[in-house]
DNA sequence: GATGAGGTCTGTAGCGGCTACAGGGTCAAG
DNA sequence: CTTGACCCTGTAGCCGCTACAGACCTCATC
């Protein structure tokens, strides 16, 4: 292993963060997290910088935010003298957004729930196969 | 226009679905819409098993079945004889599948909501950047 | 018969957000 | 010196569409 200054590796990085490898590698390319040094041999490392923006995005991701939101967001908090105003309106669009869809879902489930355990015996009876057919 | 039998046209079936005439054209494509009959001039002709079947599809898209599911669940209902274990069973799967991203996106919801609403004035104190990059 | 508006055709590429290879290089331990 | 774990690049695939470009066809109107 050839050290340039000290860091971790991508496996490293992605065991700390739970980012799987090729995800990390997918973010570099879409210009989500910089590009890290390299030792001689061409591998990436990352420093403690690196490792707190891709636990910000991965937080970010469990909460459902999409990537360019992230990007926004990561943005924002790149200049912490600006107003806050950005992140709480996306914050609650998104939060809308997830409402709307547990509401979508929901009528779904009662959809499903009307139709299922079908008990007919054959597909000619059957009130799932009715449901779709009629 | 050549009329070779009876039947309406993609633009026709699609209005009488509400499907989208790209989305036929897809679903023909990846093999769940059979081909039509087609006029002189190269027009699709689609008829009633089409309606019926694009009908079919589409609600099964609507209760949110995937593709293959919906393949599944229309090889079952040409076999009218056969028992509905299987549309069941696929039935119950999804249901599950449905209720499980409910619960997740009730757990989201609820972790938008304890962060939203940030008055704190500037990035540096706000609370959603906060949440995200601690 | 010319024109224009709308419908339709094929084929291909793009979306989001990864994930999965193939085919190679690198490194440390035994 | 070999083994096995790690890492590299580049590309293609997943799902379910959607959006073109550039052509062709049909019909009503003048």
């Amino acid at each position: 292993m050839v050290k340039i200054g000290t860091g971790i590796g991508i496996g490293a990085l992605g065991k700390a963060t739970g980012v799987n490898i090729e995800t990390i590698r997918y973010y570099e390319r879409i210009g989500l997290l910089p590009k890290p040094d390299r030792t001689l041999a061409g591998y990436r490392q990352y420093g403690g910088e690196h490792l707190r923006r891709l636990s910000f995005i991965r937080k970010g991701r469990d909460l459902g935010f999409s990537i360019e939101a992230i990007r926004a967001l990561l943005r924002l908090a790149e200049h912490p003298e600006q107003p806050c105003e950005d992140a709480d309106r996306m914050t609650a669009a998104h939060l809308a957004e997830v409402e709307r869809k547990i509401e979508e879902l929901g009528r779904l489930r009662d959809a499903l729930r009307g139709m299922a355990h079908c008990r007919a015996g054959t597909v000619a009876e059957c009130r799932i196969i009715d449901a779709l057919a009629s």
